[in-house]
This record gives C-alpha cells, sequence and structure tokens, in this order.
DNA sequence: GCCCAGGAGATGT
DNA sequence: ACATCTCATGGG
C-alpha cells in the first residue's frame, strides 16, 4: 500500500540518523519488526509504499510524516547553525517510535558505538523475540518485558551486552510489573522524565532519547558527545554537565527543541558541520 | 596496542 | 550539587 508521497529518505531516517537501530535494508526495500509486527518500506519515486499489518495512519505516524517540517524550520531560522542543519537535510525525519523498543534499544547504547548497539539489538531479538519471515529473510522483534525479565543475566551476557545485562532485566521487571510506560505520552516532560529516571540503567541522555524518539515530546533534548561537541563549537556554553546543557537547551529552544537536536545532531556527527 | 562510543551508577567531596 | 572512577565490548 502507499503511505506518503513526501520526500522522504528512507535510508537516512532508518538507518543512517541512529534514532533506531533494528532496520535493515534488502534489495526489495527496508525491513524491521516495529511495534512487534514486521514492516517493509520502499519508495517508488517520491511515493513511499509498505508492507506491514500496521495500518495507514500508524505507518504515517511512525514515519512523522504529518509534521511540516518546514515550519520547524522556520521556528529556528534565527538561528543560524540549526537553520543550516534543518535544510541540509530535507528529508531526514524524527521517528515516533514504540516506548518500549525505544527504551531497550538506549539502554543498550549507552557507552556504545553505533555498529555494535545495532548488533546488540539483533543479538537480543534472534535470541529472545518473535521470529518473522519477510520476503524470504528471517527477522526478529525485539524481546518482550516478559521475554526479558525471565532471561537469566548469563544468558544475555553471553550475547555481548557487558554491563547493560542487569539493567535491561530489572527494567523489564519493572515495566512487566506496571511501570506506566505507555502513559508517559499523556504525561507533562517533567512527570514523563521523572517516572523514566527511576528506571536502571536510565539516565539523563537516555531518558531523553525515549522521550523523543518513543513518547512524542518533541522538546526532550539528548545531549551526547556530540551535541556537546557541536554547542560548545557554536553556542556560548556556560554549563559543565551534559544535564545542565540538557536544560539550557531546552529551555533556549522550547518546543521542538529535540526535532532541531536531531538534525545537530547528525550534522556533527557526519561532520558536515565542522565542529 | 590505543582510544573511542547517542552513559549510568557508585562513591567521595 | 558537582567531579571522578568503573563498568564490557568491539570498531576504527
Amino acid at each position: 500500500m502507499q503511505i506518503g508521497n513526501e520526500s522522504m529518505d528512507l535510508r537516512l531516517t532508518l538507518i543512517e540518523s541512529a534514532q533506531c537501530f533494528q532496520w535493515q535494508e534488502t534489495p526489495q526495500g527496508f525491513i524491521a519488526v516495529v511495534q512487534g509486527k514486521p514492516v517493509r518500506l520502499w519508495k517508488q519515486g517520491d511515493a513511499v509504499f509498505a508492507q506491514s499489518d500496521l495500518r495507514r495512519e500508524q505507518l504515517r505516524h511512525y514515519l512523522d510524516l504529518e509534521r511540516d517540517y518546514g515550519r520547524v524550520a522556520e521556528q529556528y531560522a534565527h538561528i543560524a547553525p540549526a537553520k543550516r542543519a534543518i535544510e541540509m537535510y530535507p528529508a531526514l525525519r524524527v521517528l515516533n517510535q514504540d516506548s518500549w523498543e525505544t527504551l531497550i534499544t538506549f539502554i543498550l547504547s549507552a557507552n556504545n558505538n553505533v555498529s555494535r548497539i545495532r548488533k546488540l539489538t539483533d543479538a537480543i531479538s534472534r535470541g529472545l523475540g518473535a521470529r518473522f519471515e519477510m520476503c524470504g529473510e528471517e527477522i526478529w522483534g525485539l524481546p518482550t518485558p516478559e521475554q526479558l525479565a525471565n532471561c537469566p543475566e548469563s544468558h544475555l551476557r553471553e550475547m555481548g551486552v557487558g554491563y547493560r545485562a542487569p539493567y535491561l532485566i530489572r527494567t523489564a521487571r519493572m515495566v512487566a510489573d506496571g511501570f506506566p510506560l505507555w502513559e508517559l505520552k499523556n504525561m507533562s516532560y517533567d512527570q514523563a522524565y521523572e517516572q523514566l529516571m527511576r528506571l536502571p540503567g536510565v539516565g539523563d541522555k537516555v531518558a531523553n532519547c525515549v522521550l523523543l524518539f518513543g513518547c512524542g515530546h518533541s522538546s526532550a533534548f539528548p545531549v551526547d558527545v556530540w551535541v556537546e561537541r557541536l554547542l560548545k563549537s557554536w553556542f556560548d556554553v556556560t554549563s559543565r554537565s551534559r544535564k545542565a546543557m540538557m536544560l539550557a537547551a531546552r529551555d533556549a529552544l522550547g518546543e521542538n527543541a529535540g526535532l532541531l537536536q536531531q538534525f545537530l545532531f547528525h550534522a556533527a556527527r557526519t561532520g558536515d558541520i565542522e565542529l
């Protein structure tokens, strides 16, 4: 089915921009398990097509196709590096992912590089998750909270996750025991942030990634090593800690701070904006 | 071999 | 509240 006519870049959005780690590119398109269901996305000209049990509106929301990014660019047009970063990637979108899938992949992301985050995401999915087939290829979904909570720590360590193993298991147990993960999108930013910070393996940076990519909180502003470098290079940063930078950036940039952050992050990481 | 990676938690001040 | 250490593991 056709889900959109927008000129969006699937490779940039799903793989290169490091906001999710489960997509793989095949000759037939991009495939992954999203919200527990297999999905294939591909383009024909400007049109985006999908093969999935997910409804058209769900996929449009996942890809953030309803948002006017031209308006976001205008919102930050008075900040030179911001305007430049957004205009540099007119086909990049900030995904609306599943809260649980975002939470688990970003616990894996702590002090880790992108290619290894992908391998660990794949490893725990193959080891614990549900298997599907999509155009002749096997793909696995991430483990559910119950599957992860019941996995022995030693088994998880054999998959290579290292010291993050107990974080995954304890967080999974809290979610399985009623942590309000799926209510975070309806809370205020401050309430949702406070809740997420209770979870083992979730600090300021991971919390903001979950809020931004997995809970629809577009003001969430994750500060990783690259965003820190860019902020120090291009702005008069007096904050020392990354959390202080996050607070200052959110305060200065307002409602769509996090969307801008994703463009800045990618520009810094690829070197498209000199630091 | 070295340094780095979309950091978090524990400890000490 | 802030600074410093340690924590697995593989990529470059």
